[in-house]
DNA sequence: CGGCTGATACATATCAGATAAGTTGAGGGG
DNA sequence: CCCCTCAACTTATCTGATATGTATCAGCCG
């Protein structure tokens, strides 16, 4: 990385409408909490000395960026904040360079890796319990995929509630490791992701079928979670992400 | 993470301008690549039936969320994406939250020891020049630095240039690692956590010294990547970053 | 013929004023 | 005491106009 991060909000704004934006980004970011009100468009307006319109282009402006709210009648609001932010990266990455996919899903090993160990350190009773429930549901839809199969039928349905418990048992890893910025990150990546495959390639999903090993390898994390094992709760996760990979890369391949 | 992802971009559009702004979106996401040019707002704006004004109110938000780049008399240009759109999550975070610092100092460790990791596996001659040119730069301001303090003189400038080496070997290692997103993260984290606590602390710097561990530290690293041994790089990161964080912890603990 | 130079069309930035429509809180009626 | 209505506030959007920056192309100069 030979060059400055080409951070859009250093160079000096040379429009109104900027400038207004970026004292009201200090505002927010600065003296003001998630929650809270800006003044009114009105007060702005006169306290900048510019129209209402620059105005209204620089809270757009923010809004955009994730720091306000806005609704009709009421002042822009503060908001929490939260890794939406991330998701058009993650989309405009994968949609410019095939390559980028592969950096995902390498930083999801490093994400999750983490979000395994911290759990192992960390994690709650009601933390546990979501992981639990997560798991009795993958173990049941698995099940229940599995005779469906066996008797011919259609099994789709059960396959989408059986990976939609797996995503539920990842989310529930992040949340216990009590990282928000990695569960925020985890969360963006995922979600972004599956709308950007969902609109790409028609429906076509990235997942196989259930799969006992998928079930047994979430069990051994489960199981490295409890004990309070990190290395074995990170290393068992690392290895079953490595499978995933695998498989995507094959279905990929396939395509 | 027992909620959805409360992605700002899920809910319908109940304002023109935010249905404009979801079109462009699209356009800029899907059809068009960077560099690439928006048509005019006055095409614009008899395109989607609406006024100039809506079509420069969506397009705000466009540029908010970091898609394109405005400037006075050319049309809007879609952007080449970066970790800049991260920015403003990890600055509104460390703000809001005195354990977020903590949380981001643990996503650092994820990243930066996946980087060690990657670059260990496939780093090029390049890539071992610039870590080999910033681990130079590092031996020599710490000696110089010593030689001014046994001296009894100011060192505060060999200081700082020590640091600036260290900033940038870590740099390298990212991009070494080929990981654009890991890289972009990494840049974006450190950027802004370094302006912030500029801001919020009037130039207080979390570091220590120049010491002979750190550039211990870091040459420990640098061996184990070019030795393409990816156990050892990693580990060594970790060392040398657990170090890092519990020196970050005792000087917030003395402010 | 090639290159420089304005004029000019194009495009954005910003202002002013006006209308429509949603939100909120105060006060009145049951 | 609760609900309803209404007035004040506030945002959303339109129209039309002006200022100013960019890019292009014709025509002139060498």
């Amino acid at each position: 990385m030979d060059r400055d991060l080409p951070d859009r909000r250093d160079e000096p704004a040379s429009t109104a409408a900027s400038s207004v934006a970026d004292a009201l980004a200090e505002l927010v970011l600065g003296r003001l909490s998630p929650g809270e009100s800006l003044p009114s468009e009105a007060d702005l307006a006169t306290r900048y000395e510019v129209s209402r319109l620059t105005i209204r282009e620089a809270v757009k402006k923010l809004e955009g960026r994730g720091l306000v709210e806005l609704a009709r009648g009421r002042r822009a609001v503060v908001r929490e904040p939260d890794g939406s932010a991330f998701s058009d990266f993650v989309v405009s990455l994968i949609r410019n360079d095939p390559k980028g996919l592969f950096d995902l899903i390498e930083l999801r090993l490093a994400l999750e890796t983490m979000s395994a160990q911290l759990a192992a350190r960390r994690v709650s009773r009601a933390g546990l319990q979501s992981l639990e429930s997560a798991m009795q549901g993958m173990r049941e839809t698995a099940a229940e995929y599995r005779q469906l199969v066996d008797a011919g039928a259609d099994a789709a349905d059960a396959d989408r509630r059986f990976h939609a418990f797996d995503l539920q048992f990842h989310e529930a890893l992040a949340s216990a490791g009590g990282n928000r910025v990695v569960a925020f990150l985890f969360e963006a990546m995922t979600h972004s992701l599956r709308e950007s495959f969902r609109m790409s390639r028609r429906g076509q999903t990235l997942r196989g079928s259930p799969r006992e090993d998928t079930v047994a390898a979430h069990q051994a994390v489960l199981d490295a979670v409890r004990a309070g094992n990190e290395k074995a709760a990170a290393e068992a996760m690392r290895q079953h992400l490595n499978d995933t990979e695998r498989d995507v890369r094959s279905h990929l391949a396939s395509v």
